[in-house]
DNA sequence: TCTGAATTTGTAACCGATTGCATTAAATAT
DNA sequence: ATATTTAATGCAATCGGTTACAAATTCAGA
């Protein structure tokens, strides 16, 4: 198990009695070189086993050609579409990825910032923790030019690019949508308020309770975790209710799943006695009885965009300082949880 | 926006009227260098934004702290966790990551070693896609004493590290659960039979049957890819046997729910009519109805401990070549969908 | 045959951290 | 006061690829 020697640019030059300047250039196919020299040099290398040496590339270039990808939580379908939306287009545009996660702390948070500056990355893709309260953490990254876009959850009032959805509008739909189905008591389940995404959903919520003449109140929204026990609380919450709902906008699929089996269990019907409608398009939505309502939040497509911006900024073809915020198509699914009306 | 000028060691030494050797050495602590020293050096340091080079650190020395980590499909609760209790210990011990997917393929796989390879990670973890039909792409890393262990979709008879559950006894394990609960005629929904993962846990399923007086018969066994289509194939299969059976061992969680789901549809009560065992005990098992009996196959375990030997490996600590198998416990979780009989 | 341009290749200085081998200074022993 | 350790620091080469600039070679046109 002897490791072998590894080829360099000077063993193929010296073998070929060339400079090791020529060997580079050939290897990056540079116009200068004559072709004839490049293929032997092509040859050479490939029959060694030649690999580039990507530090002392970037050592001289001073690029990484890496990007860091900070999330909140690696496990949710979610998610893991992004992930691989990211993954697609920086394989091809040939860029690696460092991915951190924050398990959605603030603290870890900044920590990871920390460690993908000292990494020097070339830019830095990210959405929030459940409880960041402010960027100062990305800071060094502004100082030094290094391009930062967040997605999911952002502060939407702070510069930079963004990549989102129309979170507002999106919770808007989905309560229209209950209204419709002739919900009158309509409950909202969801998470911190600080974020965004939650922030941006309520007021949603309310504006459809507005227009159709109903009115808010603060008991009918719970806010909580969106963990195992915590959907198992606000469901439980929701027994305890009275009047009791008749109508959850829920901002998460696995919350809702969870939620639905609470509620069965005390012998409420889904949809008849409360209607739900949940939030992401998880796979499970098509899995559980009855299939869950829920807004579709492509995942895939919010990764490739993301990813897809960052490389055209990074290889000067467009500049995200003139972008401000990216906003990806969503919309209501409707499925049996809240379907009550035959059409 | 313009860029600071970054902050070498020599501007350090020069501030402080040392030598760039000496600025080195107190930066990792090195035992000769005075106390005092150090820490004028680590405080200069700290005040300019110093952050160390990472390129020329590898190059110098000849490492790259990065692991490959090659998965056939990032999209699952179990892969999910498996990735993070791999990140959890190489962050610890301050690794980078590189995260490759298959998408099944063994094209793509192979393209993705020759990748790492050339990226030149300090080890592979790896697990194979559904059709790698031989380890001939990880020749290279072998060559070059780079370490590679694969997990869960292994070539079992191969050298090499490995860390697995043991399949077989789990298939034994969860046909002879259904047996015990009654069932006379069990079907088996599984993959691959080229994978390990499959061909065990299919093994475990004839031993139980062998066991238990009840016969084997291929017709029972159907062999499809569990995607979300296969599933639902499969499941329609179930339905057109004749006679109908009484239980089935489901290689994979999801798949077994899509099965619960058509089984349902066409009116088969589960349990009663037919019992189901899943494998994975993925976050669905307890989503749906009834719940599903499964096989724990704890993720997170399986990426610590393939990431710690990889750790020690690397640091000298121990020697994987030494090892060969690592069988990490899993269990039979009894739930609704399996059971008939009252303790 | 000679000149200027075009083509191809070479020279050498980087990029920044690491480390074996001095060297110097300070402390202890004789 | 001198010899011997011990502690602290410096020197300089090294890792391998890149690139500005210089040099050599070839070729066309006069």
């Amino acid at each position: 198990m002897r490791r072998e020697k590894e080829i360099t640019i000077y063993d193929i030059a010296k073998q070929l009695d060339l400079s090791a300047a020529t060997v580079s250039r050939a290897l990056k196919d540079h116009p200068s070189i004559n072709k004839h020299t490049k293929k032997k040099i092509a040859e050479l290398a490939a029959r060694l086993g030649y690999r580039s040496n990507t530090f002392a590339s970037n050592l001289r270039k001073q690029k990484t050609n890496t990007i860091g990808v900070m999330v909140h939580e690696l496990r949710s379908q979610f998610m893991t579409s992004v992930l691989a939306g990211i993954e697609k287009v920086t394989t091809e545009a040939n860029y690696d990825l460092i991915i951190a996660h924050s398990s959605e702390s603030a603290a870890k948070e900044t920590a990871n910032a920390l460690n993908l500056f000292h990494k020097r990355v070339d830019g830095v893709i990210a959405s929030l923790a459940f409880d960041t309260a402010n960027l100062d953490h990305f800071a060094p990254f502004e100082k030094k030019g290094i391009p930062v876009i967040f997605f999911d959850r952002v502060f939407e009032d702070a510069d930079g690019a963004k990549v989102i959805i129309h979170n507002r509008k999106a919770g808007y739909e989905a309560t229209s949508h209950l209204i419709e189905q002739g919900c009158k008591r309509i409950a909202h389940i969801t998470a911190n308020l600080q974020r965004n995404v939650y922030a941006e959903r309520l007021k949603g919520y309310q504006q459809a309770l507005a227009e159709h003449g109903l009115k808010f109140s603060e008991k009918q929204v719970i806010v909580d975790d969106l963990s195992e026990e915590a959907s198992i609380r606000s469901a439980r919450k929701i027994l305890a209710m009275r009047p009791r709902p008749d109508g959850i906008f829920i901002t998460n699929d696995f919350c809702a799943a969870v939620c639905i089996q609470v509620l069965k269990e005390a012998g409420i019907r889904i949809p008849e006695d409360i209607a739900i409608v949940g939030f992401n398009n998880d796979a499970v939505c098509k899995l559980i009885e009855p299939k869950l309502s829920t807004i579709n939040y492509p995942g895939i497509e919010i990764g490739e965009i993301v990813a897809r911006n960052m490389i055209n900024h990074l290889q000067g073809h467009s500049d995200i300082n003139l972008t401000n915020t990216i906003i990806i198509k969503s919309e209501l699914i409707v499925r049996a949880s809240s379907l009550r009306k035959k059409k």
